[in-house]
DNA sequence: TCAAACCATCACACAAGTGTGAAGGTCTAC
DNA sequence: GTAGACCTTCACACTTGTGTGATGGTTTGA
């Protein structure tokens, strides 16, 4: 599909496809028109990226675990360095923080929603 | 505590906790020489607004939902404005789809992880 | 009293993600 | 063949969170 549609599809300015693309998240194949070519797979794609970006993560970040979401996992295994491992587990633990932060403070916002739906006179 | 003591214990550069107070996110009172006091719940507050701000947070959301963080919740419920309770169930939300997507993304890198480390021969 | 270690404000700069528009090529339909 | 809707690259600009340094006041200890 065309980056029209990729566009659509994922609610994503094309601006950010090709910026996407241009950090090495996402590939493209081109016509022989010069027009981007993207398959299928890509709209999943872009919608993660999107969630990380939106969670905190860098592009930088994202492009090194994306990889590992792949589903053959075992082609993979050749680029399983001890630096990339160590990232992996860094990031991991880093996610794993940030979850915990985020549902601590979601859990604070819904006890303030249910108190004040409630009623002042109920918080007493 | 001044703002040395509380970069410090945030292991927070003084520019950010003064960032942090322009934008309304902490307060400070004032010594007669000018300088910053902080009392003691701000080393918290600090750690939590570091916390969010890592998962994607901006400042102008962090420093709506920071109110319903604190203790004594009745005292807070005059703001609790129709737009406000709208905003803040928005923003609930939202949290909950970053704990969710970072949670699967999360949850893929241990599976490549485990993976990884019992060796390739394992993954077939 | 002088140095060192604090503090203050102000300002310029940078990276990352994103918005926007210019200038131009391609394809489709009337 | 021309208009409109696509696509291309390039570039300039904005926002947000940060880094860094200049310039100067205050406090503390040798």
């Amino acid at each position: 599909m065309r980056i029209g549609e990729l566009s659509e599809r994922t609610e994503t300015p094309r601006r950010l496809l090709r910026y996407y693309e241009e950090q090495g998240l996402i590939v493209s194949n081109r016509c022989a028109n010069g027009y981007r070519d993207y398959d299928e797979a890509t709209v999943d794609r872009v919608v993660q990226i999107r969630g990380l970006l939106d969670a905190g993560l860098p592009t930088r970040i994202i492009k090194q675990i994306l990889p590992c979401l792949d589903k053959p996992r075992a082609i993979h295994f050749p680029d399983a360095t001890p630096e990339m491992i160590a990232t992996l587990e860094h990031e991991r633990d880093r996610m794993t923080r940030r979850i915990t932060c985020l549902a601590r403070n979601r859990d604070a916002i819904s006890e303030y929603l249910e108190a004040v739906v409630n009623g002042p006179g109920a918080g007493r």
